[in-house]
DNA sequence: TTTTTTTTCGATAGCTCTATAGAATGCGCC
DNA sequence: GGCGCATTCTATAGAGCTATCGAAAAAAAA
């Protein structure tokens, strides 16, 4: 599927960011050299100076691309008006694909953010929380629809979710054999009815 | 309360251990520095290779450190004949907990043990996977007793049970105003009765 | 006090890293 | 071909970092 009308500069500058969203995934943000990412796109190092003006602004860009449609696939499930244990499966199966598809860059977003510069880290903040509200807002949806316990915690709930949601995309990250449907079946189950035998 | 008999080396190691988990649960291991380290237990830089042969070294110590009574906690949960529910209320408790209490480190485990040696990630990935078969263990044990339902998947279920204390763990580092014992009582309430209402 | 041992220090070699500057190369277009 | 622009290169300044060495200081032993 060719691009229409893409300039070199374009591609160039979306393999820089892969490039260090791969390293740095693989390294760590201070682990990881500008000699190493120039390498992983066929470029010398200063090189990369025609793409990102630092290697701080590199990362910024990295956890963008990671984050980029994450909240409006959120948004996207919750508008729809399934019953809770549907959008609850969609919310995990759209979490683990994201991490699959743009695995490096979710995992360095979560792993790395601490190193961004002040300005940048609360804009991304913003965007991770809004995806905690929104599934928060959702999940009180649920419990005023019936389909959530009442007595359920909607922030700590939302809280765990997420957690779930990134400790499997790490996971998966480093496996790449696991099954992601299978997988969010499994975490849906988990969630909705609970391990406990039903007496 | 004085330990008794603690020579001064002793002491400054212990010193030294938390020092770098502190600077390495803040830097990262690639950012922080053997000078920063130093400096967080109030002497100079060179000073520290006394106590570690080297940087990575240190990594490994505080890895350790942050692992030790890690395992044997949950065995101990693990050898007790309470019910189920019981159990994994005690798994959690002990797991945030000891995020609390050894909090850096462990955090330091979780993040930097990609950059550990290779000899030494052997042997902590074997610890570490001591904790997660005990888990698998003791659900299948449920399982036949009838706690836990049968077609839960055991291997999933205890890597989302360790997903959920770390990803929780994570945020009680950065809030220490969180209720541990609060926390622990919501994961088990989720992780046996599940979210969903009860037609 | 003097001697011995443990702990800390200052200085530095040797290395790697980021970022910049200016030259070279490719490339479309007249 | 030759001009202008975009892209990549080589070379390097400048800084920080780990680890080592031998001397100093502190503590313990005699």
């Amino acid at each position: 599927m060719p691009q229409t009308a893409a300039p070199r500069y374009e591609q160039q500058k979306l393999a820089a960011v892969r490039a260090a969203a791969s390293v740095f995934a693989e390294h760590g943000y201070h682990g990881a050299s500008t000699t190493l990412i120039a390498e992983a796109m066929g470029i010398k190092q200063a090189s990369l100076y025609y793409y990102f003006k630092s290697k701080q602004a590199a990362l910024v860009e990295v956890c963008l691309y990671g984050l980029e449609d994450y909240v409006e696939r959120l948004q996207a499930i919750s508008s729809t008006s399934q019953p809770f244990a549907a959008q609850i499966l969609a919310v995990f199966s759209a979490h683990l694909s994201a991490y699959r598809e743009r695995n490096e860059a979710l995992k360095v977003y979560n792993d790395e953010r601490l190193y961004l510069p002040e300005e940048a880290r609360t804009e991304l903040k913003e965007l991770g929380s809004r995806y905690r509200q929104e599934l928060e807002a959702m999940l009180e949806r649920a419990v005023t629809a019936g389909d959530v316990r009442a007595d359920i915690d909607c922030h700590f709930a939302a809280q765990a979710i997420i957690g779930i949601g990134n400790a499997w995309g790490d996971l998966i990250v480093r496996d790449p054999d696991l099954d992601i449907i299978l997988l969010a079946q499994k975490c849906a189950d988990m969630l909705m009815n609970g391990f406990g035998n039903r007496a």
